[in-house]
DNA sequence: TTAAATTGTGGAACGCGTTCCACGTCAAGA
DNA sequence: TCTTGACGTGGAACGCGTTCCACAATTTAA
């Protein structure tokens, strides 16, 4: 049961039965009628892939997630459907674990019209990659480009890192652990939070008191667990989250050990239960930012400031 | 371009060439030569939404979400994705808000092939609506269905929740405060928190102490500063996730109150770092049985046995 | 009253792969 | 030698809406 069906069974073109169906002008009141008539009596409903392929516009946005199940994510994803909903648009999500093929699997998905756009939250390519496919359609990254033509939405972290560092420095606070996500060869974060540090210290952040492999609570754990077991004793952990922090603090916690000063991000809800002080990246406004720029096509960069929210942690 | 051109240009018909892009016998080695060289040197691909459209298949699979931001959501999605990634099946995500309209508008895009199946993590429209879409793909819920003959894939309560309040009962606390999430009426949870109960202490829960609107840390925190205003002091609370009961205690806290016992649920962070006694629903598994449900078109009901995570919480 | 604009409707092509069926060729088995 | 059967390939229909163009019938403006 097609449109070409209810055409003929109700006496019409399929022409005709398609602007009855999206309700357009140029339609008579009676064939109107006619047409809906039969419509409802064979339960008609039209095809939607169909209509995809004929527009040429699926109305689906392609969100590539490295890992599914954390914050930084699951706020941008928030953000970006806060907005796509309303517009009428749906998130496909993408799972990519940072892996070049995969990511390049989902490019070319846009390419094959699969998507109407496609919003890299994080991405394991270089960005050169990207440019040869926004003739496909709109691509948006989560990260600062730098001279890149490419549209992207990202938190601006610098200030908040150099405002967070500063902290740290006017508390004289000397043995400063950093625990992040990833290396600082393929990831900006880390790139900038090296930055800052420099900025205010004037030195390279210590190498022993580095991990750039923590994304949870039990890393954060786990990577207290270590520094202690090579008996260096961080008098602050400068971390990529504040669930990671929080687990800095059990490892302490549960081995009786004075708990660190602690410096969380993302602002999440450890953070606050615990009172650590945290980064808060406003992932939730960078997600709708990065959906707008998706649907609009339009390529530019739109930071969003990052803020350093002091708690006291003693307060505890 | 598209594969007629190809065909023309490469000198074979389209089947041919189709036949070669999806590798496939029955083509000469010298006709997958010629067209394999045309299509690297048109740099043609495919289109996916036409493929989808005759092949009657999307390979997408829509999931229903009220709210996108809570664990429960994040939990089952996480587990329907890690089970569709490696099966070659995309997630999109469809947010419902509980929304009846919504809801039927997701259903209705099944039946329009928009997607394989659809997934409801939860669902405002009663059950019986279902069975007139299962004909048009599958349909997985995650409730328990009862005598409804539609597959689901659920978090079995019931002896959870008696654990608990066996235990709530070991301990004699007499003040039981209950902060749900959605009422009675419509939530299947709270249906099976009020039988739980009632098996236990043969009795109603305290009407005055149940709150039924409560999803977040801030609701947990103003149900408690509510029931401290009416001067009712629950000796005991038991809630509907970890990071409510968290805000309990942290109502307690900033007000200099002793904080009671508190019971969450679904294993948050929170629940770990405060110590929370809490349910485990095993969230991940039933978003992978559901997904499995969901592409082998199975009409059956497979329960996920939920378990009472005993915390001491006095240890904090 | 005539020219111009608007309304109503159909035909057919388009968007683009997939697949069934038919047909020819050639080699292996009877 | 004759029959199967596997192999290779093309034609055309199918999946299903949308839209451009043409044409007739009115209506409106001049």
């Amino acid at each position: 049961m097609d449109i070409h069906d209810i055409a003929k069974i109700s006496g019409y073109s399929s022409s005709t039965v398609s602007r009855v169906i999206n309700n357009r002008n140029y339609v008579s009141e009676k064939a109107r009628q006619d047409i809906q008539r039969v419509i409802k009596e064979f339960d008609y409903v039209p095809n939607e892939v169909a209509r995809d392929l004929s527009k040429g516009k699926t109305h689906n946005i392609g969100v590539v997630l490295p890992h599914t199940s954390h914050p930084y994510y699951t706020q941008l994803v928030e953000g970006i459907m806060s907005a796509a909903f309303p517009a009428g648009y749906r998130i496909v999500m993408l799972p990519s674990k940072f892996d070049a093929d995969i990511e390049m699997n989902y490019l070319n998905r846009l390419r094959r019209k699969a998507y109407d756009a496609i919003i890299f939250t994080s991405h394991g390519i270089p960005i050169k990659e990207f440019l040869k496919y926004q003739q496909y359609g709109s691509i948006v990254i989560c990260h600062n480009p730098g001279d890149y033509n490419i549209a992207a939405a990202y938190a601006e972290r610098e200030e908040s890192y150099k405002a967070a560092f500063q902290w740290i420095q006017a508390q004289k606070y000397q043995k400063i652990a950093i625990l992040l996500s990833r290396p600082y060869e393929v990831s900006s974060t880390a790139q900038k939070t090296f930055q800052a540090y420099r900025q205010i210290f004037n030195s390279n952040p210590d190498k022993r008191l580095l991990n750039t492999k923590i994304t949870t609570f039990e890393d954060g754990y786990n990577a207290a667990s270590q520094f202690h077991k090579e008996n260096y004793k961080p008098d602050i952990y400068f971390t990529n989250g504040d669930d990671i922090a929080a687990g800095v603090r059990q490892f302490h916690l549960d081995n009786n050990l004075p708990i660190p000063k602690l410096i969380g991000q993302e602002n999440q809800l450890s953070g606050k239960i615990l009172n650590i002080p945290t980064i808060n990246h406003n992932f939730h406004k960078v997600g709708k930012l990065a959906f707008e720029l998706a649907i609009n096509n339009e390529i530019k960069q739109l930071p969003v400031e990052s803020e350093f929210i002091f708690r006291n942690q003693e307060k505890l």
